[in-house]
DNA sequence: CCACAAACAGGCAAGCCTGCCTGTTCGCGC
DNA sequence: GCGCGAACAGGCAGGCTTGCCTGTTTGTGG
């Protein structure tokens, strides 16, 4: 096997047990010494590809959100066409923030107010996340494309489903109590093309 | 200085540096050594109160909690009454997760996903905060009070704040990107009391 | 007034984690 | 075929953390 494919794979490996390690040990306690063993590696392997424990967690973190942001795309685009609607979108966009990825996302978020490395990786996520979320939906719905508030409607169902996601971590249901919340979500979206112009929304200053 | 007096003094300060050092170092970096030093207590008085980290935490935590309820109340209960709207109060609800108290907050719910203890005081958290909004919101606007979907509006609010605080972790700026989506959140609680029937919500299924 | 228990002080030991250091193998270019 | 450097292996040392353990003071009830 060459030299380079063969750093490649072990650095996808390192940087997967590093996921891994912290879905299920969380980052407080996901060592480097766990991260070799679930890796089948050895600790010099490790201080080789990846200097610092910060290196390591900032590209672990790099991977996990351009997988997760992929994902994002493969998953809406495998929508039946007929049933591409707003409203539908809203399951994928849940989907980001349910799963096992989602959850490490929001754990290295928190660990990044005191890793200025990850803070560096991390800052840009919600921004980029809303500029594919947006490029994906006037993509598939071009006719709403010009709605006003769009851009705040979708970083706000972002943070809505991100601060969902977080209430239900204490009771390890990942749905939790939210479900009333989406479905409330779900209903405004689906009314949302209906309303044709947002005139009506500011407030009568009588 | 009798002694229960004195026991509450000092488990109170213990508390209090507890949060100090969580909201400073994190709940990672905050360690029993940094909370006595900041407390100005020996070693041992910790382990004579609170026998275990967790159950340090998970005190401190309650604490912590309960304060931020009395204090959304307060800081509801202060708005000059000929100012009190729905759209004036989503101010204090940001207060509530924009401030170190918030913060703490945050970093302890995605703590409790390893910590047993700390998930059993903070899963009634969300229902907590949402019971105490709905009861402040339905006290100081009765005529509003059965609103369709009126839960759901409170517990999305509060999950899209917590969000945005958590987008806005990783850049230092509490306020972060997220202004513009509170103002949009604003506008949409403004218009909400202008919308007398929410029937024309349910898309037209034509 | 005394005995007792709670409150508090400070130190000790075991365990773990991270970073580095030396040694070995493998692939690549000449 | 050979030398060189990257890739990898495994161990060592320093520092830190937590929980416990012993010793001392202070308040309280009989």
């Amino acid at each position: 096997m060459p030299q380079a494919e063969r750093a490649g794979a072990m650095r996808a490996r390192l940087l997967d047990a590093t996921i891994g390690c912290v879905a299920e040990l969380g980052y407080g306690g996901a060592s480097t010494n766990d991260i070799v063993r679930r890796a089948r590696v050895s600790r010099g392997a490790l201080a080789h590809h990846f200097p610092t424990k910060a290196d390591l967690v900032s590209a672990a973190a790099q991977r996990l959100l351009e997988s997760k942001v992929d994902e994002f795309r493969a998953r809406f685009g495998a929508i039946a066409p007929d049933r591409r609607t707003p409203a539908e979108g809203l399951g994928v966009l849940w989907s980001f923030y349910a799963d096992t990825g989602g959850l490490v996302l929001l754990e290295l978020m928190v660990a990044a107010r005191h890793n200025p490395e990850l803070a560096e990786v991390l800052a840009p996520m919600p921004d980029r996340i809303a500029e594919v979320t947006a490029e994906v939906f006037t993509e598939f719905f071009p006719d709403l494309a010009d709605r006003p508030f769009l851009s705040e409607a979708l970083r706000g169902v972002h943070a809505l489903f991100s601060g969902l996601a977080l209430n239900a971590l204490p009771d390890g249901d990942p749905a939790g109590r939210g479900a009333e919340v989406r479905a409330f979500v779900k209903l405004l979206v689906s009314a949302a093309p209906h309303l044709h112009d947002a005139a009506f929304l500011i407030p009568d200053p009588a």
